[in-house]
This record gives C-alpha cells, sequence and structure tokens, in this order.
DNA sequence: TAAATCTGTTCGAACAGTTCGAACAACTGT
DNA sequence: ACAGTTGTTCGAACTGTTCGAACAGATTTA
C-alpha cells in the first residue's frame, strides 16, 4: 500500500530531518546539527533561516526550536477527525469517573496516534502525551483498533511497520498477534499487560462507524496492581464498552 | 530581526505550500494543487508522495489531507512553554467560573498564538482555535502582551507584520496603538472591542517572569451585549488580574 | 588584555537534484 | 463504449542545493 518511493525531494526531506532532531534532541544551533545529520554547516544553516522563516522553527538561547506555527497545522490535523470531538467529553468523563489516565486513539498509515488523553486524580505518568505515535500491537487501543480491520490490512500494516518489542511481554509474532485480535473480538475488549511499559496495564475498546469500520479506540490505562482481576477484566471494560457504544451512536448523528 | 532572506531553500519552501494549500483549501489532488500554487502536477505528485512518507500529509477520498504526524510536532512545540502547563488549569478553572471563553496567548516571531483555550458553559464560537496564529494588535491578550514589551521591540514587531484590520474597530495607526498600550499599562488590563470580530469583546492581562518580560496573556471573550460595562472593566478584569498574578507565582516556582 | 577557540554567517563554483512537459495508465461518469 | 478527468512515470534541461573555505562575532582561556 503505501509502499517504498522511488525519489523522494532530498531537500524536503533534509528539513524535515532538520526538525525531528530539533525534536528530538532539544535546542540546537546549526554547527551541531550539522554534525548530528552529516551535512555542512552551511546547508543547515541555510534550511534553519528558512523553516525560521515559515514559522517552524524559532532561534532561542542554545539555538533553535520547534515553532508554535507547527501547532497549528496539528490541532487542524486533529479537528478533521470527528472521532475526536465526539470521543473527547466521553474521555474526560471516564477519567473523572475511574481516577485512571484515559486516551482516545487513531489509525493513520498503519500506526496509532494519541489523540487526547485526559488524566483522572490517581492517574499515574506515562511516556504517551497527545500527539504520540505508536506501534499499533504495542497498545490496547491500538490492538482493538486491529482486531476490526480485516485481516489483509492488518497483514499489511506488520509487513511495513514490522513487530518492535517494548517490553518482554510485547507481542512479537505473527501468529501470536491473530490470536490475540481473535480473543478481543470474542470479549469485545482489548487488554494490555506490560506490553509497552513494566507495570502498566490497560483496557481498550475500539469505536467502529456504520459500516464497522474502526474510527479509532478509548483505552484507559494504569498501575499493573491498581488494574487487575475484576476490576480490569469486568468493571472498566463494561464502563468502556459502554463509552464507546455512546460514542458510535453520537457520531452516526454529526 | 528577522529580516528578509536571500536565499530561502525553494525546494522546502514548496512542500510547506503544498502543507499550507492543504490546510486552507481542504483534501486536494495532485492536479488541483498544482494550478493552486502554479507548479506542474509530476511536481507537486513528488512531493505529496514525500509528505506522505513523513506522515505530514496523508492519502484520503478527494485527495491528501494533514496528518497527525504535524500532532506530535505541535504538541511538543506547546509543552516546551512552562506557561502553557502552568497556565492551563486556570483557564479551565476561570472558564468554569465565567461561563465565556478563555484563552492563554503567547508571542513568537512578534504573532499571537492560541496555546489553551477552554468554553465555558454560554460561551460562543469563535473563528479562533488552539494553535491559531493572530496579529497581537487585534487580540485583547496580544495588547496585553504588547504592552510590556519594550518599545523598540514593539516597533520591530509592527515594521515586520503591519497592522491589518480585521474590523472597522481595529488599531491601524503605530500613534493609537502606543496610545493604546500606554492606557493598558496604566489600568493593568486590555479591552477588545469589536477589533477583530463584530460583536465580541474580550479583556486580557498579561503574565510577566521575574525580568518582568512577558511570557504570555490569559483572555476572557465573549458577546458584546455580555461584556460591557462593570462585568467587563471590574469583575472579569479583576478575576483575570488575580488569576494572572497566581499564574506569576506559578512560573517562578517550576 | 590579548590570544585562542568556539559559534554563526557569507560566498562562489561544482555538482546533484528538482522541475517541467509529454506520454501513459487508471478511473469516473455519461 | 467512450470521452474526460486524475494520478503516475520518465528523461532531459536547467535551476537550485550542497559543500568547503574564508570571515566575523562571541565566548573562553592564558
Amino acid at each position: 500500500m503505501t509502499s517504498e518511493q522511488r525519489r523522494p525531494v532530498k531537500t524536503a526531506t533534509t528539513s524535515f530531518a532538520i526538525l525531528e532532531c530539533l525534536k528530538e534532541r532539544g535546542p540546537l544551533g546549526p554547527t551541531k546539527l550539522a554534525s548530528e545529520l552529516g551535512l555542512a554547516k552551511s546547508t543547515v544553516h541555510r534550511h534553519l533561516k528558512t523553516l525560521e522563516q515559515e514559522g517552524f522553527a524559532v532561534p532561542d538561547e542554545g539555538g533553535y526550536r520547534v515553532g508554535l506555527r507547527l501547532l497549528d497545522f496539528g490541532i487542524y490535523a486533529r479537528n478533521q477527525h470527528q472521532f475526536y470531538e465526539v470521543a473527547k467529553p466521553k474521555v474526560d468523563e471516564l477519567a473523572e469517573e475511574t481516577g485512571e489516565k484515559v486516551w482516545c486513539v487513531t489509525e493513520e498509515q498503519g500506526r496509532g496516534f494519541h489523540l487526547y488523553g485526559a488524566a483522572g486524580k490517581q492517574s499515574v505518568r506515562t511516556p504517551a502525551r497527545e500527539g504520540t505515535r505508536s506501534y499499533l500491537h504495542q497498545l490496547a487501543a491500538g490492538k482493538a483498533i486491529l482486531s476490526e480491520l480485516p485481516d489483509e490490512r492488518v497483514e499489511a500494516i506488520v509487513d511495513q511497520h514490522g513487530l518492535p518489542a517494548k517490553t518482554p511481554h510485547t507481542i512479537t509474532e505473527v501468529d501470536d498477534l491473530f490470536e490475540e485480535l481473535e480473543t478481543i473480538r470474542e470479549r469485545g475488549f482489548a487488554l494490555n499487560r506490560e506490553e509497552i511499559v513494566p507495570k502498566l496495564h490497560a483496557v481498550g475498546v475500539a469505536v467502529t462507524d456504520q459500516d464497522g469500520y474502526p474510527v479509532g479506540a478509548i483505552s484507559i490505562s494504569g498501575p499493573s496492581n491498581r488494574l487487575k482481576g475484576e476490576r480490569l477484566t469486568v468493571d472498566l471494560a463494561n464502563l468502556l464498552l459502554g463509552a464507546a457504544n455512546e460514542v458510535e451512536i453520537n457520531l452516526n448523528f454529526s
């Protein structure tokens, strides 16, 4: 589907690489960026000035940082998903009700994107953040989405992105994944037990449109000693199933 | 300060122009984009494929749209501002308390960026959105920020961006602007009376750091027939002044 | 205080990469 | 089935990017 491209626009690619580097390694100047990316100082300099003119990079003490212009684009991208605006109030509600961290996640290009998260009173800090891109098989919400996708789509996604591991519990074999997806389809919700972060558990339920295609998923995550047993697989799971169902109905009338 | 650049990276610029066009004119294909931007179809096609590979553009029915990868960058850019995380809870609180729309805004490259907004119960819909970039002189929050900047910085900003009008009430003369800023400094808060949207009023108060430099501003906006008289210039203004003061204290201890 | 060592910036030439148009393939709708 | 549209591929011309070296400015060291 999204196969390798023959001739990407190399110049644009380096501009993006610079932005990526600014995001990953904090504020940097031309010199450090150049050595980091294996480019000439002057080349990076010219790119930075262009990025600055566009508002995508901003000079800061210690170098350049990612500019707020990108927030404009990012928020716009999020608002395009009607799933976001419908799910958001439900996510807030669930966070309030459960006290845990609640996320809504959607799929794009075979990856999971954290659209919106709400933190309940006793919620723990996780590496996830709004906008974060994750592998679908490493998320409860992601597995819930995968379970509603046609098998050939799942295969294409695995082909493209693989099944990289984050912890010893991450699913890394295709057969295991399909088995897991079958289980999820049977019981209606997905579980995540330390598959992305040690000591972190989660439940996830997919939200589908009228055609049964998954537009996203909602998940609740928290410490493994609190999210276990019946609380996880009955109380929270049922809460989520109800919420997802409501979102589905609201989606069909908007 | 940010003067015209001699030789911008033209190729990168066209990639950005394509993204901008996708944001402004909704999903488009290579053909329409090409005619819109005055480029060859094949050129746009190659750029789109590159953008897709990077996750910045995504194929959709009817063409390409802006990808969620940009949300990742945008949210990161927002999180870099400690003003955001400190002001956010206060903005929520003010929205709850007043029932109106409350924003926190920061300045970057002489423009105002809407970092975060909360909608109170009776709040009205405005063109602003999270991430939106506006001219500082058209916003209550923006004028509050300008009032705390050194005069030469204000002059540089006016030089660079001008004083474009949105309504007949927008300030368009430099002298008027400086007079207004002086008034704002005297009374401590900024007012906006239909200067950006007809029938929309707002109050804004700047938040400064230890050195007195403005890191942003908070504003309350709503319909002109509700935000007027003492409610606007006494009740809401005092509420904002208190909130801004709290944010300033919290900023100094984080 | 001056030398030394960073960093960011400018410039021209060589090369690499982008741009364009035309031709082809894949769809859509009539 | 056909006409009109859109998306895609390809090679050649040329424009624009890349690089290294040299300069200026700032910061640190002796």
